[in-house]
DNA sequence: GCGATATATGATATGAGATAACATGACAAG
DNA sequence: CTTGTCATGTTATCTCATATCATATATCGC
């Protein structure tokens, strides 16, 4: 095995929302499912776009849109920045991915399919990501907005610590 | 008077919280709220940091670092991209500003000396951004990291829509 | 005070993230 | 066949952010 050492480490043996599990079946169910939903939707699932997230699906991680992009070029597309942001840009417009503002990078959706305010765990040690769902207009947001007459559209909702994983470690 | 037309206007007459207020008198009373929390703490609270902060509270809105860089350099400091990022690491990190993730930029604390985790509203048509404060571990973050064993360090809480004046021009 | 150590600033260079603008190709509607 | 729409590719450029090294200024033990 190769470097168990530090941060990074096998997608196949990470977390997905912390927690281990069969990461090729899940990849070809998110990929079925999106195929699906697209074709119900009169989406457009290009060769691009379901590269694009097959990537992020595998990697099971935030990845940066130039990380996404080299995985595209050396897939044989473009090799420019606008062929990455497009894809991810159609991806997190509807809904099969989401980006993650504290790290400028991308994930696949961990609840595809339903409609929902994604809430992000990031571990600082790990770079792990778990995604949480959440009604929007709960919590403390939804009643500041209240108070405050404001009409929240989108919400970006991320946390930064560590992982039970990490925790773990530490205590050892 | 110059400009009323569209979305940027005179921070002496545009939102706090999207309300209107004294604003000479808010910058005085926070640059020397913050003025006092250094001496007590220790910390150097030297002239680039001081009126990086002057800057933050003069605009009253979210500010790009190169934007504070221009300001740094017009008042006669360096002119290098380091010099801002240090002011704000400084006054970020020592809670008199805080930086919006979603807009890569920084604000003035609207709520300084208290030890808080802030939530930010940020109006799409106007730029404007009203902070409120929540406890870090109460609604659907906290219980979801408690759910997942996450330890939160630090939260990202922003919502992006329309605020109550933008609201009212709209229906008009 | 004085030297050692830490902290802050200045300047250079470079890396990383994102978009504007334009050209080309696929395809469906009229 | 023409026209409009959408997706892709490419070029150039822009904004945001940091690593690094050199120099200055505090702070602290003595
Ligand atoms: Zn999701
Ligand atoms: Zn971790
Ligand atoms: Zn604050
Ligand atoms: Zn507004």
């Amino acid at each position: 095995m190769t470097s168990p050492v530090s941060s990074k480490s096998d997608p196949a043996t990470e977390a997905l929302g912390f927690a281990a599990h069969d990461h090729d079946h899940c990849v070809e169910t998110a990929m079925a499912a999106a195929e699906a939903r697209c074709n119900a939707e009169g989406l457009q699932f290009t060769p691009v776009r379901r590269k694009a997230l097959e990537i992020l699906l595998q990697e099971h991680r935030a990845l940066g849109a130039y990380e996404v992009l080299d995985r595209l070029r050396d897939a044989g597309f473009g090799s420019q920045p606008p062929v990455a942001y497009r894809a991810l840009d159609f991806l997190v417009a509807n809904g099969f991915a989401h980006k993650i503002e504290r790290l400028n990078a991308f994930i696949a959706c961990a609840h595809p399919g339903t409609s929902h305010s994604p809430v992000f765990m990031i571990c600082r040690l790990c770079d792990s990501v778990a995604e949480a769902s959440a009604g929007p207009t709960r919590g403390a947001l939804g009643q500041a907005a209240r108070d405050a007459g404001f009409q929240i559209e989108r919400t970006v909702v991320e946390a930064e610590g560590i992982c039970p994983a990490c925790s773990e470690k530490a205590q050892a």
